[in-house]
DNA sequence: CTATCGGTGGCACTCAGTGTCAAGCAGTGC
DNA sequence: GCACTGCTTGACACTGAGTGCCACCGATAG
């Protein structure tokens, strides 16, 4: 699981730098709110110079939409060992637990998350952020999604719709996540969110996929 | 269908002056890319001051995502006045239908629109936008679905879902929206899309909407 | 003719984000 | 100790989006 990371010094620096910058900013944004808090706030709280702040996050919304989106390639790992037969909402309901169980192996973490996704749920410049994010992801369950059920993902809508689906239950359960759920609820969420869109998930191949 | 338009002289050199900068913009960012297209050139090219734009659109990207998305109320409009005993998947389908069929009804907006679709879809902060107008979208959909389901929104998660589903279909549909493509090829590629959702949009309730 | 009112342009300002360059600071070879 | 190399940082200047403010202009009412 230790794809690139740990270059065992000079990439633990930058981690602890970008950490570091992280936890400030998450910090003054989901205390003071978006919009009023600026670059130079940030940087300011973490004591370091605003250039540098850039060289590890795109923008103001990126440091806090990464801190959720990073586990993309996760999702998909997960969805491409679950066993080919598996019907695909029960495979996409695990692919996109991966996240959630993450948040849970570490309380003291779940619950800034939780803080963060409402931060990002009530701040429509983040919400955007976070979307376009989700459209990378749907992008690659798609693939693996085409991968599995040996459709061509350029004339059958299934695959990108499926992955839609899938990842608008996810937002369904973060919309719903209320303070103090634990990990049970947050299965429960996610059960009653995957089971809407199941019968769709699941059914027979109807389209023609004509042109 | 003239909801509060035509005050007869003030507001007709408003929108005149709205369409000629939507023009120039449209002309400008379709043709040279979105990123290097200035609001300054777009105000040199519609012969009026910058500070004149922003009175018209709250950012660039405003101008070319409410060139498609301020047909937010039609599509409503529709949705509520058809039959409650439809099922949902095809009062979903007319609702989203309203705004195609307004493009197919003036063809040589149609051609435009389709090139705004497609700049939208490439251009990952207009893509963002786009999405964040559809969830004002979904939040009115779900509570008119609520509405026609006797669901309660807040406690089942159906209704949100369900406009997620539909909206999802129709950016499919703009998804593969090719060059050429008339009235009927796009309902087409409507019904294929409505096709993969419609066993989840219309199943008998599941959710207990336990909490 | 004058007061008023909506729209406009010009100007200055904040802030996000980028390019550039001059340090600082390892580690390495001599 | 000294030079060289590679990487990171901070400082500065710059572009561009977006906003607040005020002066101006044209039309209309008195």
């Amino acid at each position: 699981m230790r794809s690139r990371a740990d270059n065992s010094l000079a990439e633990r620096k930058r981690q602890l730098v970008a950490d570091e910058l992280r936890d400030a900013a998450l910090m003054l944004l989901a205390t003071k709110g978006f919009d009023v808090v600026t670059v130079d706030d940030i940087v300011a709280a973490a004591g370091m110079s605003r250039r540098t702040f850039f060289r590890y996050f795109a923008s103001k919304e990126d440091v806090v939409v990464r801190f959720l989106a990073d586990t993309s390639a996760d999702i998909i790992t997960e969805l491409a060992t679950r066993p080919p037969a598996e019907p695909s909402s029960v495979a996409l309901r695990h692919a996109l637990w991966v996240p959630l169980a993450a948040c849970n192996d570490h309380p003291e973490h779940s619950e800034r998350a939780r803080v963060v996704v409402r931060l990002i749920l009530d701040t429509p410049a983040l919400h955007a952020r976070w979307l376009e994010r989700q459209i990378e992801w749907r992008a690659e369950l798609a693939a693996e999604l085409a991968n599995r059920s040996g459709l061509d993902p350029h004339t059958d809508p299934y695959p990108r719709m499926a992955a839609g689906m899938a990842l608008l239950a996810l937002d369904t359960v973060l919309q719903r996540w209320q303070p103090g759920d634990d990990e049970q609820h947050l299965a429960k969420l996610m059960d009653q969110a995957f089971a809407v869109v199941a019968p769709a998930l699941d059914a027979p191949a109807a389209s023609p996929a004509a042109g």
